[in-house]
DNA sequence: GCTTGACAGCTTACAGCGTAAGGGCAGAGC
DNA sequence: GCTCTGCCCTTACGCTGTAAGCTGTCAAGC
């Protein structure tokens, strides 16, 4: 009875801006970006929609919340490690995985320019892993780039795709081909038919072939550096 | 007087769904994608809003219209050319450079999954030149996912930076740099003040680095498949 | 020359968006 | 007891995309 919270009441954990942006990001992975509206989320949270610009200055500052929480979700090359290579791989994998699972944030990280200190602490452990390999601030750069444009670009494809499974995908480009005369686009009818529509074909299979053709061409790099 | 318009008021071209489309990127171009609203669009060809339906299906419809012109700007590849490196990257650059005209186009790719003449057209001259050059239809696949997964991966990180000029990227660099105590993330440190913030220094020339790290793994790919 | 049909463009209206402004109310400090 | 602080609420505004129905004009058929 004189403790802080009201006995008779069931005490609805005071709502934190961590809890918000949780509940956007689950929200937004479920239902898509555009079904994240302040009315929607405010429900989900069990508030109304005014009450949530307590915690988060408005939707853009909402949504630099959301991508820092993304960012904290790849893991970190490790601080010591000497081999680069592998870590920036388990690096890659892990970033690809995390915009895999929250398909809205690719379509984020374009506009927001308010990095997150998830974010920044991310960049900075991708720093520190490539320099103390040997890397000179040219060619960590040119790596930085290069990589995450690569790891980017394939999250945005992968997203573009209609949908999860390999089979929707297969039923959506039959459709797509009986659309146009097959004569007319060639090329297109041939790898559709003989490759993207062999069953077990799964385009996020092709992530490691693009991402080992960038690391060797890194190794090279950095070797010839030297 | 007897010819079919009237004489006495200007003809008021007759809009047309080229006309809509190419307004729309023009405004999209200008003001940024949020400012591309059927209302502005309809001012901007001299219309009420309502009337774009006859020519445009709806706002979706309008923006797959948008990608498909940006896809006609890029410059195919020669039909017959048997030195696909060249080839592809002439590509490349021609479709980095459309994406750096239209800001707005790589934020939508995304979402769009109705491609449009124009595209599918792209999409099959890539495949063409890839497979006369004796790629298999397997190393056709890894080549276009990975060539294209770094050209829009670089588009879209292009685009994240806040300003055009490299001048007003080194005055946000240093302005973030600020921000945060530099010996929280020294490697960051490092790279804005080291290299970043050099006179000179343009992300644009950054492109044809991972360019030809790509192109190198792929023409190594291609000679080990014979 | 008159009628008729087709159709580009206009007007009105609606639900849903982000959020500015201000009110109520519980718990903390005196 | 009081007042202050800080969540949360309600109301309201201007904006969005677009459904529904109207108006005006041009072309064809009689």
């Amino acid at each position: 009875m004189t403790a802080g919270t009201s006995p008779d009441r069931p005490p609805r954990a005071p709502l934190t801006r961590d809890r918000v942006l949780q509940a956007a990001v689950a929200l937004a992975d479920a239902d898509g970006l555009p079904a994240l509206t302040m009315r929607r989320l405010g429900e989900a949270v069990g508030v109304e929609a005014m009450s949530l610009y307590t915690h988060v200055a408005n939707k853009s500052d909402l949504l630099d919340g959301m991508i820092d929480t993304v960012f904290a979700e790849i893991d970190l090359p490790p601080s010591d490690s000497r081999d680069w290579r592998t870590s920036m791989r388990l690096r890659a994998i892990s970033a690809r995985r995390a915009l895999a699972r929250h398909r809205w944030a690719i379509g984020l990280m374009e506009s927001r320019t308010t990095p997150g200190p998830a974010t920044l602490r991310h960049h900075d452990a991708v720093l520190a892993c490539l320099r103390t390999a040997g890397f000179s601030i040219e060619l960590a750069a040119h790596a930085y780039s290069a990589l995450d444009s690569y790891i980017y670009g394939f999250a945005l494809q992968e997203r573009g795709l209609p949908f999860d499974s390999p089979d929707e995908t297969a039923r959506l480009a039959q459709s797509m081909l009986a659309q146009f005369p097959a004569d007319q686009y060639p090329y297109l009818a041939e790898m559709a038919t003989h490759h993207v529509l062999r069953p077990g074909y799964d385009y996020a299979d092709e992530f490691t072939f693009g991402l080992d053709l960038v690391l060797d061409g890194l190794e090279r790099a950095v070797s010839g550096q030297r």
